[in-house]
DNA sequence: CCTCGATATGAACGCCGTTCAATGAAAGGT
DNA sequence: ACCTTTCATTGAACGGCGTTCATATCGAGG
């Protein structure tokens, strides 16, 4: 089935809604300035999308689609599950960094009046997870693995709040050295504890 | 100097805001709500607060307040500073569910296009991380205080990232025993962790 | 009782997301 | 080639928002 000119206008907004949220943040999103941008009448946009925090999900969605090939990137490239600890966390952070606004939309987005978050959209937040999945059950294989995909989950929030909160304009930035350091010194905390739970499982 | 009213309808209009935010949550907060609400015209609020966000930082001042008492109780009742970081730590999440949208605001509320908060509002934050120095301190005499504040900053951030994620829409909500049970060992391995770097500074 | 500075008021403004009647374009039938 | 039917596109208009400001009201001093 060929492109329909639906699907061509449909593209065209995300791509300009998300360089409008790369420079200047999900905040100073209008619709009127995506439309006008992409060359199309304001109500267009509700042609294609249900409203404008679908848009906004689209641009998520890719986001996270790239945040994730950017962890299984540096998953692959460290060799004991606790390298790949480090890398996994400092490919996030990294990744925040650089994509400074469009990784704050993921969290800082919120649906309208108890709408709820489409399905497809969550389960691409639990990806992000089960990246943690593997070299957890490397480090603690007495583990099941519900209690792992829990563990990932809290270990992901550890580390999502350090970033987060370091890069939030609420407080005195960090010396990128200083939370580089800090960083590490928790998910080395997180691995030896991992090990730890472990061996006393195993006795 | 008495209460003028300017200084009443000041402490009404954040009385009425607080109940707002309490029950609604901040982003359903209006300021026709808390005018009409308060029994005063709409632009009285600007005779009182340069704009609506101050009104907000007010309430979020109390909340700090608040929270801060329960994070000293939590540091009184505990005697070790082990016991003191699973105290805090849990004394953390406790108010969190129990003040949902309060304590939410805190976090997701920003300061319009490029407007900074307050000093005196930033000052209230640091006072949070402040609180986990003395066990920490304890835990690693051999950390000087600059050191010791920032790991502080780190380990708070750990914890309200757990926290954060758990209470928020956007993902499956945890069984209550099961948050706890991981904030716990997240703590643990967080103290063993300063345990261990105190040994190694020692030798 | 009047005067005048300070305070209180709410209609009006500009901007926002969203809607929908009107218009335009495309496809099919004769 | 022309009409008809269907569907997408348009942008003025709507309701709701934070904020402003000319005007009305108040209250203390003369």
């Amino acid at each position: 089935m060929a492109e329909t000119k639906r699907d061509v206008l449909k593209r065209t907004l995300v791509d300009v809604a998300e360089t409008h949220i790369r420079i200047r943040g999900l905040s100073a999103l209008r619709a009127r300035d995506v439309t006008k941008e992409a060359g199309c009448a304001l109500g267009s946009l509700y042609n294609v999308f249900e409203d404008i925090d679908l848009l906004v999900l689209a641009v998520n969605s890719r986001t996270l689609t790239r945040l994730d090939r950017a962890l299984a990137t540096a998953l692959a490239q460290a060799p004991a599950p606790s390298d790949q600890m480090q890398s996994l966390a400092h490919a996030y952070l990294t990744f925040a960094m650089d994509n400074r606004h469009l990784w704050a939309a993921l969290f800082d987005h919120r649906m309208p009046e108890s709408q709820t978050i489409p399905d497809w959209h969550l389960k691409e937040h639990e990806t992000l997870f089960s990246r943690l999945m593997a070299p957890i059950g490397q480090l603690s294989p007495s583990l099941d693995e519900q209690t792992c995909a829990l563990r990932a989950r809290t270990i992901f929030s550890a580390v999502h709040g350090i970033v987060k909160l370091s890069l939030e304009d609420r407080f005195v930035a960090l010396h990128p050295d200083a939370l580089d350091s800090e960083l590490s010194q928790m998910v080395d905390a997180i691995t030896a504890n991992l090990q730890t739970t472990n061996e006393r499982l195993r006795s």
